[in-house]
DNA sequence: CTTTACCTTGACGTAACGTCAACTTCTACC
DNA sequence: GGTAGAAGTTGACGTTACGTCAAGGTAAAG
């Protein structure tokens, strides 16, 4: 009547696997023996064979082995999880594809010359860094809007975001160095710029006061925006925030 | 002049990381600070900077520590580690699509109310099985001749051709619980069967008379043939090789 | 009785860190 | 100057599904 068994390494070869795999499953309690010889020897016998098989089934499918588990326990409908598996799998493969595309751009700003890590990587202003600071400070759609303003921008535009940014960095700096003070005229005509570069970073929303004197004092504690201005030269981070707290007493008040 | 210097917390939020992700690219030699304190901290400068913004990026692009630390050793362009990685994406991006069309299609089959695990999974005669062997014994070609039938047959014929074994080893089985000697007229006759249904596995070669004992004695040997057979019977390989060692002496010499 | 094959458990390695845990050091405040 | 809190350090374990030795006991064959 087939009441027949197998060693350890025949049934491995009868479903296709090894015997490593087979006492894996016995660790985990995926697949444990039929029985278990006095001498410690595991052996399976047809129940085993099937359930086996079925794991490796669907092991070929993908899922994982607790998946796999629950299916075999009767914890889970073999559709469900199949399909809940499907629906990971098309995740993965979207995750694949934009990978693929973003090394296909690498790939072809390279041939072209492009020295890609050296100078985008320093640019420093790279705005999702700063995607949960926004949405601390200013909320969610804070953050949808500006990120969805950001995005619609083309690369020269967003180039000349940045670029007009660094310009200005860079006149505080020579302007410190020159021993302007923060309160100066010539100084306070940077922070204009200044604050009509981020009137235009916030889509034409003009930031008050406060919200600027805020801004000015991120710019020194946070260490993401104090190392993008220190770059330009050390100290400018605080003699930028010096220069904006002048400024929103002087004229947002 | 911008000589500045972060400590492990500051770098990582600049560069939008951890600081255990420094500690670890420390760890493995890939990114080490420019300069550690008399108290054992971690100090990292400008190029540091750039390093670690390099990393980044190319992990983000997907690929692994050792191919990052060979692009930033210099031992390996950039493009060429890309190109090789992007060659492996298409890879991964390829078996994900064919394990969403096996799930795909597995699902198909659960929702018209088929049984896979059960019936497919006891079927025993995934003849990919036996691929080892059959290279093993008859040769490379003899495999991709046979493979190659095999895939050209519609699923109505494949299952028609595993039912006819199975009605074969059902056949032996009775013969056998029927007291039939195995070179009996009757059991002969199931052998006949048994030879024209390996001929046409076999493609119309005919197997010779020492092949077909070899078949025999490996129905026995063999635990995946022999649990096949065993299945409908215990002692059904034996008696089937029997069997076929009398037809080869009889009627094949 | 010995060789040979097969079985056992135990432990390390894999990729790239996340997550405690235990302990030391810096910074700020009273 | 003492102390709390933040930040630093070095382990060490966990993650996925086994592969791959290593050391030692068991079984089948000559």
């Amino acid at each position: 009547m087939a009441t027949q068994e197998w060693s350890i390494q025949e049934i491995a070869r009868v479903a296709g696997t090894t015997s490593r795999t087979l006492r894996h499953y016995d660790d985990v309690g995926l697949l444990a023996p039929s029985r278990i010889g006095s001498n410690g020897y595991r052996y399976y016998d047809q129940h085993c064979l099937v359930q086996l098989q079925r794991i490796l089934l669907l092991r070929e499918l993908g899922l994982g082995l607790p998946a796999i588990a629950d299916v075999l326990d009767g914890e889970r409908d073999s559709a469900a999880a199949l399909a809940v598996h499907l629906e990971w799998l098309r995740q993965e493969r979207d995750r694949i594809d934009r990978q693929i595309a973003s090394v296909t751009t690498t790939l072809r700003k390279l041939e072209g010359g492009e020295q890609i890590m050296a100078t985008e990587a320093l640019d420093g202003f790279d705005h999702t860094q700063y995607k949960d600071e926004v949405i601390e400070r200013w909320g969610k759609d804070a953050w949808e809007r500006g990120d969805d303003w950001w995005r619609s921008l083309s690369d020269e535009d967003k180039h000349e975001f940045k670029q007009r940014q660094h310009d200005i960095a860079g006149d505080f700096t020579q302007a410190l160095k020159d021993g302007k003070s923060a309160d100066s005229d010539d100084v306070q005509a940077i922070v204009q710029r200044q604050y009509d570069w981020i009137a235009v970073g916030w889509q034409g929303k003009r930031p008050t006061a406060d919200e600027f004197v805020g801004l000015g004092q991120m710019y020194v504690d946070d260490p993401r925006f104090r190392a993008n201005y220190d770059r330009h030269g050390e100290g400018t981070a605080a003699f930028i925030r010096d220069a904006m707290v002048a400024y929103a007493e002087r004229v947002l008040r």
